[in-house]
DNA sequence: TATTGACCTTATACTTACTATAAGGTTTAC
DNA sequence: GTAAACCTTATAGTAAGTATAAGGTCAATA
């Protein structure tokens, strides 16, 4: 199977496919005589794991981590459970922020006149003193 | 004033202020006869704007837009309730994202064991054919 | 006075996770 | 036969800094 087929299968752009093999996220394809990557299902149902766990928001290390618990029989399942914690904690944090933003914007949008004069509540908080 | 004095004002790193600098998003400063940055309460307001448009959640290129519209003084406060209107909705999408992710691994994480044995749905279901 | 430590300067490389570009070789369809 | 659509590599760009190296300067102490 040529990279843009395993790319239409996985959802992943052949470029990335190729960066992925770059950093040695997933082992190199054999080759055909004319230099081509030919993918066997091995390295399909990889970059369909990576597709999958990068949309779960874990980082390319995580998605390294996930990858070797995946190929080790001999995995605990409290360790990925770990890993997958510590991610929803993160996303939390994360979510929590974007709120806090959120919530300071929409404050100061309900102030802006939103119309052709200059004053603006919104430029005036930013350009205030102190935190 | 010194860069440093600058930063604590701020709350921005040195760093990052020679990195505003750099990109032209700040005025270069005067030098001393030493070669030292020298602020003025007009450098230091820059910054002190930048920071807190940065935590707000703003781009360094929609900082730059801010920071121009704070400086003219014929600006229209629609066009300053537009773009924060914009960044609303932007974390409103981001947040929607996280919760999504956030909602699969939480399902993911309660019929995973978190015990000594390999089984783990989350492995499981990241190595699932087919999205 | 010498030296130590805390500053300041610049230039360059690293980070994350790709994406874009250039420059070229190959295959396929008409 | 040739043009489009692939494939290859290497290199540079993106965002927003952070880290490092290599050096100059300043203030306090021994």
């Amino acid at each position: 199977m040529k990279i843009s087929d395993v790319a239409k299968r996985t959802g992943l752009d052949a470029k990335t496919i190729r960066y992925y093999e770059s950093i040695d996220l997933v082992d190199s394809p054999p080759r055909r005589e004319n230099g081509y990557r030919e993918y066997g299902e091995q390295g399909i149902q990889q970059l369909g794991f990576l597709r999958k766990a990068r949309k779960f928001g874990f980082s390319i290390n995580e998605c390294r981590a996930l990858l070797a618990l995946w190929a080790n029989p001999n995995r605990r399942s409290t360790e990925v459970h770990g890993l997958v914690t510590e991610k929803v904690r993160d996303i939390d944090t994360h979510i929590l922020e974007l709120k806090a933003m959120k919530k300071m914007l929409s404050e100061l949008l309900v102030q802006c006149p939103d119309d052709d004069n200059p004053n603006c509540a919104i430029i005036s908080k930013l350009a205030e003193e102190q935190e």
